[in-house]
DNA sequence: TCATAACCGAGACGGTACGTCGCGTCTTACA
DNA sequence: TGTAAGACGCGACGTACCGTCTCGGTTATGA
């Protein structure tokens, strides 16, 4: 057992994201951690610097679980609401980490520039997929950058996700397919 | 003396602004606050219900001091620039604040309300004006809701702030301008 | 309230006092203790440096209540015995503390040197008494030093104490006297 | 190599001496013991139940170290006193560890007994020897207990390490030679 | 000769207590 | 009455030590 045992990072883990959930960052106890994941806080502590650490490590191995998040709609209205439904939901599940660790991240630009590069990442091939198809649909002039429209749906998700905080309701979902990303994606396929 | 003294308000204000520009929210402690601007944890207390509406204070009150952020510039894309870039540039200036508060807005809609009213306040005049100019010149077919397109340009500072780090350069004003804004508003106003 | 509660003082040393009765030192907490005085910890320790010193400085506080030990029992063995026996009950309430404190003790003699002092002091004046009575009954042939027969008194005790524990019974009483005490002082009053 | 190899058990001992000495019981802990020794934990575990029992061992093993006490100096006051000075120094050698040990002692009276009959072991044949030389040269009218004996002489040598803390001077062994040990043993034999 | 078994070092583990720190409340003395 | 000073209860933090355990590796017999 020499070596630091897997089992135990997984457990621990495991009992993190369930708190994390259940009461939030603030609330959230290093003692109720171990004691969840029957574990002693030395355990904890031999492999992660502190409690942000810790959540922070959550999040980077968590965030790459995403379901697929395109169907086919038939239309790139539904498409790109179908899409951006289902960022919301992701987000309304992880802004609770995300938001928590926000003043770490200030503090603490190693962290913040690994917590980044896990938040990005996939998705992007259905995202591509989908405005392919509107482009053979004639929906679309030309194929636009599916990085570039994913990164303002973002914008719009964790805006309005900090400032107003949740639900992320239909309305929101239809305001900002129309208002912002389908005459963003217009303009970009028309230039 | 009778009423609380508007001299320690601002003592204590000062010290918090400071302080947190030093070492950041979580490592900013009350009785830091305290001695720093020579008042005692009572005073603080009976002005603040605690930390987070303290800071969220001293936020609106400097948010409020933020030098006039339109000029004619004679077209509508200079307009936005300067107005976006002005964004930019205020928020560089307080994203420590904001991120460091940001676990407390989500768990306080109360604040976070607050803080946004206070964040969007004067600003508004500007882009109405500006609009309106772009209305008068032809560039744009109807009066747009300024509210709603100031929250997509900051919703697109935060996340490039928070995702992407500093800086906030040239490039991603001009891209997210002609990118983003202009289609959008060309668009609500076509409506 | 600014200097330091004497109230509070009272309150924590009366539950170590209490604590240190009940289940000794070693498994007393100071968790135990400031729960049991409606304390924090923290009051605690910005009275005393640690579980150590808190102890010590009970002990000094307490030595000295020690209730007079000498009753005029007509013949110098019998108050020989009553005595013995009263030193019997005294170290056999305060061993668990001073045991408890040894290891300490040995590695701080500044604490050493001052619990010492505390646990010789008076009682002598009663010895002293029962001695010169017994001149006076023609059982001593001259007076003795009240303090010397003190010290072999207590030395039996606490040896046995430390190496057979308790119970002290009268065995043991009827032995001491009988074997050492009047043995030693009639030796020295003949001297 | 089946059986525990007693190599490990002198370095353990060894490592345990040292450290004694060096930082006393309560500071010393099992992994520094396990280091210094170049031994596991385990290893010690499965050799001893604890670290009060390795230090008893300590003790005890050490204790028939002792060079011989008696020495036949012709007279009973003298050879009461070469066995005084030789328990003195043995004590003064050895009082560190013991008295850090002394609450365990309390708490566990198969120790205590242990150690007790390891700290007297050899002792008694020197001191019945020298009571009946005594007894020849006509110096004691009868035998008398070596042990009683020798435990009022230890109680004396403990209470005066304990209460007044080293050294023992020479004084020391004439006052308790003179004034207690042969008054008792005389009176003893009288009996 | 090789396998079986016991030892060994290393060190992770659960548990428990420690002593520290920060928050928000409260009390006192002064102006 | 408002203030400066600072003690207080509470409760989480991160550390240290204990005694147990699991792991490979090595040595020493006995098949």
């Amino acid at each position: 057992m020499a070596p630091l045992d897997p089992e135990r990072d997984r457990a621990i883990l495991d009992a993190t994201m369930e708190l994390l959930s259940e009461v939030g960052y603030d609330r959230m106890t290093v003692d109720q951690i171990a004691k969840r994941a029957k574990a002693s806080k030395a355990t904890i502590y031999r492999r992660w610097a502190g409690k942000p650490e810790l959540v922070v490590d959550v999040i980077c191995r968590r965030f790459d679980m995403d379901a697929p998040l395109g169907q086919d709609t038939g239309s790139l209205r539904g498409d790109l609401a179908a899409i951006f439904r289902s960022l919301c939901e992701a987000v309304e599940r992880k802004h609770t980490l995300v938001i928590g660790l926000s003043s770490t991240l200030v503090s603490n630009q190693e962290l913040a520039r690994t917590l980044r590069e896990h938040m990005q990442a996939k998705d992007l091939g259905d995202v591509k997929a989908l405005l392919g198809q509107a482009v053979e649909r004639g929906e679309l002039a030309a194929a636009v950058d599916p990085g570039r429209l994913f990164a303002v749906a973002e914008a719009l998700v964790w805006h309005r996700m900090i400032f107003n905080g949740p639900p992320l309701d239909e309305a929101f979902v239809a305001e900002s397919v129309d208002g912002v990303l389908l005459p963003v994606v217009t303009a970009w396929a028309a230039a």
